[in-house]
DNA sequence: TTAATAAACGTCATATTAACGTTTGTTAAG
DNA sequence: CTTAACAAACGTTAATATGACGTTTATTAA
């Protein structure tokens, strides 16, 4: 037998995974599927975002790194609390009600939300056992209880988040390209960047440092590798207050 | 008999009010004390966050507005839920176990956190019997359960988002000097603003709107009155994703 | 009448931004 | 080989914003 588990209350993880081949910002969701005692109709047929109930012994920031953990086996992930829901319908949906039953959650359960951010080439979903997959964040399925909306208001978090701190590069692999950087961007905030501009913002940073290689491996002009040095942005970084209202 | 309450879950809020005479920024507490069953020694005193269960039918937004209208009596301020806070210790000081006891708190809560923006002015706390009471954020007294860290939190949190939005205005009267706003940029961040640039900055911005007004009462020069349009913001502000890592 | 003081206006060098144009280095096709 | 295609990388310019100051103006109290 495990810990304890408090039953109405649960932790949900919105898990960004950027694809820097097909320039795609994911999010990783799990199938939830149930048909009725005959096999004649399908119950339930949608996806979830991977949560679980909290333990007695543990804190939030435990449980959500817990529950990240056992679905892609990573840990020392960036990730962010941003947000508790707790509306009285949110298990309320049809299918919700049926999976609620089976599952014996209390049907007023409150979680706390998470985000991670990740690249998909470090998790292998092949035989997980918990169906999951990803999905461009522009091209989400059918979602189960309140999680679209978790979702959403991830993606506004993040769009903000990305905007003030150096968060990006959590999505990026240690070497990358300006031009990884930018797609990245577009990705996240839905739009198109002017090159020129961005490119010469960016290696203007101190903290975004030039290594002597280059890409391999691209039937075109290969570009400048760069990495990102945390210890000169926490350093150099100009905690400016700067007033943009 | 009243609604249902959730034993393990609580909204507590952090209520910011800027009392524009004294320049200060503070935060509206709630008297603890209780003495031993013979009078010959306290057992607490200090103070809390105003907070309490979430009812069973009522969401995290209308648990967080009906505490906020219980102890001050107003609504439709500006609110944001900024974080949950749910360590398995957070009730767990000295104190606070013999407050739990007393009052027979679950002893593992989560409470959902909200911070409300209002002007000191706004509230009457003559005659409340919550003994609550204005701190100014820089002379908090000795803080019961972890409400010194949700404070704090709630104040890094301001800190950010005032920057970027323009919910300082909540803070201020109706009608306001450019020094009122540069006081307040000042009371919230901490730090000296030069006033020359601050008053430029804010001045161009087309939703800050010069009335044909002074002030009244005053024993120097009389300083022209401004009003925040809400309108102009929506409309003219210029939503730039404006990358500033 | 004047001293004190906060409000309000002004200056200037530098930095940043948006909106473009141009050159360079590489591979693949002819 | 030569060249077309194309992404990478560099450059230009005007407009705007910023930081760091100096100066003038309007009001009240002495």
């Amino acid at each position: 037998m495990g810990p304890k588990e408090i039953s109405n209350i649960s932790v949900d993880c919105v898990v960004f995974g950027y694809d820097i081949k097909r320039k795609s910002l994911n999010i990783l969701l799990i199938k939830r599927y149930l048909e009725s005692e005959t096999g004649s109709s399908v119950l339930v047929d949608d996806y979830v975002l991977t949560g679980y109930h909290v333990y007695e012994h543990e804190t939030l920031d435990e449980a959500s790194s817990r529950v990240l953990n056992k679905l892609t086996g990573l840990t020392n992930l960036y990730k962010k609390q941003f947000k508790a829901f707790g509306a009285p319908d949110r298990l309320m949906g049809e299918a919700d009600q049926i999976w609620v039953k089976k599952k014996q959650f209390s049907p007023r359960t409150f979680t706390i939300a998470y985000y991670f951010l990740l690249k998909t080439e470090d998790v292998t979903l092949e035989g997980n056992a918990n169906k999951a997959k990803w999905f461009p964040i522009e091209e989400l399925p059918r979602l189960g209880f309140d999680h679209e909306k978790i979702i959403k208001e991830a993606h506004e978090d993040l769009k903000v988040k990305c905007l003030s701190e150096p968060i990006t590069f959590e999505l990026l692999p240690v070497k990358f390209t300006i031009n990884d950087v930018q797609d990245l961007y577009q990705s996240i905030l839905g739009i198109e960047i002017d090159n020129r501009n961005f490119r010469r913002k960016l290696i203007n940073k101190k903290y975004i440092i030039a290594l002597g290689e280059k890409q391999t491996g691209v039937s075109k002009k290969p570009a400048q590798l760069y990495m990102f040095s945390k210890d000169v942005y926490d350093k150099v970084f100009n905690k400016n207050y700067l007033i943009s209202i």
